[in-house]
DNA sequence: TTATTCATAAAGTATATACTGTACATAAAT
DNA sequence: ATTTATGTACAGTATATACTTTATGAATAA
């Protein structure tokens, strides 16, 4: 019987080491590593709160590594750290909102982009307006046009990208899509 | 005049280059790296359909990195390949609906994971489940019903996912976030 | 058929990224 | 005050990625 359980325990940790590694494979979309998103998992299957040293056993590699790796985690708030009475070491704990995870993720990454985009297509038009008053060759004219046109419908893109950006900014696709 | 006008073509192109250099390069999150990025940019703004030999000149890089540039611009429907009477040279325009091109690159990164995740997950659970029946020692069994939760937990999530990426795959985001 | 032009494959090189081991600074424990 | 434990900076190494040059195969033109 001990050693039924025994085999039962190997083909859980089996098992998980499966799904923890699927789910890390495909981390990369939240802009985290491949083994960070496995340190993820073995932080998120954890009965306790986790030390460096701790995770640094349980995948075999430097604590060094854990301790990037957990830094990458924690701004990405996937991971908090934790305080208990009498432990000296650094503690860390799932923060598992994967829903506010994913939006947080969305508009971090689309955010600064869709600003700077916008902002350099403004002065981009700014510029191409200016240089059409001067403009006086029928040939630059034409090239002048063609290349507002091509702003303007950049400029419409900005507008609505921003929107919904914003949707998962404020949190509104909770409404529009409940979590379950 | 002449002196003047070659005056505004250079301000043209150097304004031109400048919100290319910025698109280019938030255009990781299309997955498309910076170089292909500028390379779109060319295409975008050019008056006439590109050769490859056309891009090489005007980037300044290797026929080749034109070639495997271009594809993956074509793969992710960004440029399309023209044909045009009497030129033996493939031609490639923009496909300039950014709209949809947004639209599939979000789909096209999420679907696939989402997908793989949860099948994952609900192999997991199986396993779980499986395995709290044969198991019998208590600490072994809290074990599994801390996991059970977290497995629980995801597959809701991913249902969630699922329905979020439904909504740009099936185009409805257009209607709840109309085009301008 | 032969010659030429074009796109791409293959191999080589340079640059960036991820990980490790060592060493150090800080803070708790004695 | 001294020692010990803990997290992180730094430097070095290995692996992956991006780009170029050269070579090859396919298609058109002569």
């Amino acid at each position: 019987m001990e050693r039924e359980q025994k085999n039962i325990q190997d083909k859980l940790d089996e098992a998980k080491h499966q799904f923890i590694g699927t789910i890390a494979q495909n981390m990369g979309l939240y802009g985290v590593s491949d083994t960070n998103g496995r340190l993820y998992g073995t932080v998120l299957f954890a009965k306790r709160p986790m030390t460096l040293d701790d995770m640094s056993t349980a995948l075999g590699m430097s604590k060094m590594s854990m301790s990037t790796g957990i830094r990458a985690l924690m701004e990405a708030d996937m991971v908090e750290r934790v305080w208990e009475k009498g432990v000296r070491k650094d503690l860390y704990q799932p923060n598992d909102d994967w829903y506010q995870s994913f939006a947080s993720a969305f508009v971090n990454r689309w955010r600064e982009a869709a600003d700077n985009n916008q902002k350099a297509a403004r002065q981009a038009k700014k510029d191409f307006e200016t240089f059409l008053k001067e403009a006086d060759e029928p040939y630059l004219i034409e090239v002048l046009q063609h290349d507002l046109e091509k702003i303007n419908y950049a400029l419409g893109y900005y507008e609505w990208l921003d929107e919904v950006i914003r949707i998962f900014e404020s949190g509104e696709i909770f409404t529009m899509v409940p979590p379950k």
